[in-house]
DNA sequence: ATGAAAGCGCTAACAT
DNA sequence: ATGTTAGCGCTTTCAT
């Protein structure tokens, strides 16, 4: 079996105390003394037991990270971030893929509880959102991506008015005049676009023909198949679309039906994903600080825990405007 | 405070054994009194503290996931599998980014025996693998993509000398005469992959000017950038990448000196990354069974928990090599 | 089928 | 500066 600290400290003529004095290096321990615990700890190759730590202290220094999928650009990066900031603060996270199923939600969100964790960085499907209260929770949860409803958590998030509208009015300086869009049907997120994006082109008297959709590629492309097979002056001249996962469904759909950008459609959407710069032409995007939105997450979340009772806080980032071939020259 | 066991025993009007014994279906309970604990249960909101689970029964339900970066997109894919495959059985994951540092691989091989994990999956770097003694660590470990010293533990790879050798053949049968390749120098994948690569060629007699580099894409790209500027009957007509980060970094070099593919110069490698499929021309590439790979090595996991003599295996999935523009019409 | 009691390995009062 | 002691919340013998 694994040495435990009673071995330790019998090892080096201590009391347990002492050994679990020098490993969370807190409280006073003679120096001699120290370095002979270290040295008996390394000698015998000791490990402290997590587990029992995580009971006893009452402090089990885990961070649920609940998201829809990792294999979305965005989560795989806000993943990397939390888990950066996370290893740094000595603490370990707990990953879990809903694939925007709310049962998933539910059962991973208890599985935090049994887990007493220290903190969840969440980002939940829209029907969660409107159920979550926080009052359930015995842990601080920061929301990501999507915000929950208002006030109730902290919540790190992109200007989505913002940056939904200054694409928007891209497509409109650029002379298109049936904008067509796709929004996710599961987010706050999706919404939120939406609504600035058909308020932005209205207000310029620019049609706006915009649809939720589940958010998977396959659901966009088979939308974006339909508007090409339109009448020809039924069919939309620009395409947006507000995550990547549905820009890369809509951007398949374009290829294969041989539709040429930016001459027969134009295509723009959200996230910066590695092959919008990669393909031909290059694909207009909002880019989001992805990595820094789950800095700012764990950031918070660490604010938090240090005074729970300040009040709620919404951290609102731009997105930057990123203009490539597929809008035009 | 949130309700103890000892809480739901008491409402329940039962010993705290017999609410473990529901917990944990196991053991003889009578149905009426299941009913009633359950009843308890929810009304109570109780959760079961895992720590404590864990600190007394021993198993802590837990596997590390060691990988050097959870963005590149082949580790992606196996962490999303290996979670799947944990989570159905009840296990969580602590996943862990190296980055190919060796120091970081320590640290976190330290943090599994801390956490008591059940099992670790681990995609060491070239050096920690020929270091690395199973016997020193209380749990199996599977090593996936790179295999550690042979026989030393179950492991997961690709084919990586037959596939190699089919991406050298594929050259060869398109008339390339000077071929490049570049390998990552941190995995014994890169080097398996570069010994088969070289031996192809050389039996067909054509030349390989292969080199180990920085298993990053920003190495890839001054690499390739010097082939460019060499001399005409100097430079490759061809060019091999042996994972998908560096065929990323290849790509971009090819692109920004407006190296057209195949004409002036071929490209291919190892990785079906999204990207690959969607540039123009598409990018040929072995494409590796991934999701497999994840999904693989959590089976050779649990096999191994639950015989533990058994003598090591070593699962060898063949890639596929999927034609595309890059190297010819 | 159920319960009493011991104890997993550690930390945190509280002595001294 | 160091040690003694009492649990943290659960599972697991061992009785009955």
């Amino acid at each position: 079996m694994a040495p435990r600290i009673k071995d330790v400290a019998e090892a080096a003529g201590v009391s347990v105390t002492t050994v679990s004095r020098v490993l969370s290096n807190n409280g006073p321990v003679r120096d001699s003394v120290r370095r002979r615990v270290l040295e008996v700890i390394e000698q015998l190759d000791y490990r402290p037991n997590a587990a029992a730590q995580r009971l006893r202290s009452g402090d089990t220094a885990t961070i649920g990270l609940i998201v829809s999928d990792v294999r979305n650009p965005f989560f795989t990066e806000v993943s990397r971030a939390v888990e950066d900031a996370a290893y740094a603060q000595g603490m370990r996270v707990i990953l879990c893929n809903t694939d925007e199923n709310p049962e998933k939600e539910a059962m991973y969100l208890r599985l935090m509880e049994s887990e007493r964790v220290t903190g969840v960085i969440y980002s939940p499907t829209y029907e969660a959102a409107r159920r979550f209260d926080a009052r359930t929770y015995a842990f601080p949860v920061v929301m990501i991506d999507r915000a929950g409803p208002a006030g109730v958590t902290d919540a790190v998030t992109l200007d989505n008015r913002d940056a939904a509208t200054r694409l928007a009015e891209h497509l409109v300086e650029r002379g298109y005049k049936r904008c067509a869009g796709l929004f996710g049907n599961a987010s706050t997120t999706g919404r939120e676009r939406h609504a600035a994006f058909v308020e932005a082109l209205q207000q310029h008297g620019v049609s706006a023909a915009a649809e939720f959709v589940d958010p998977h590629p396959e659901a966009a492309h088979a939308r974006v198949t339909a508007w090409l097979a339109a009448e020809s002056d039924e069919r939309p001249d620009a395409i947006v679309a507000s995550n990547g996962l549905l820009l890369l469904g809509a951007y398949r759909a374009l290829r294969e039906h041989g539709a040429r950008m930016p001459d027969d459609v134009a295509l723009a959407g959200f996230d910066n994903d590695a092959w919008t710069d990669l393909v031909t032409p290059g694909v207009t995007v909002i880019a989001q600080p992805v990595y820094e939105i789950g800095k700012n997450a764990m950031q918070l979340l660490t604010q938090r825990l240090a005074e729970p009772e300040m009040s709620t806080r919404t951290l609102v980032l731009p997105g930057e405007l990123v203009v490539r071939g597929s809008t035009g020259a």
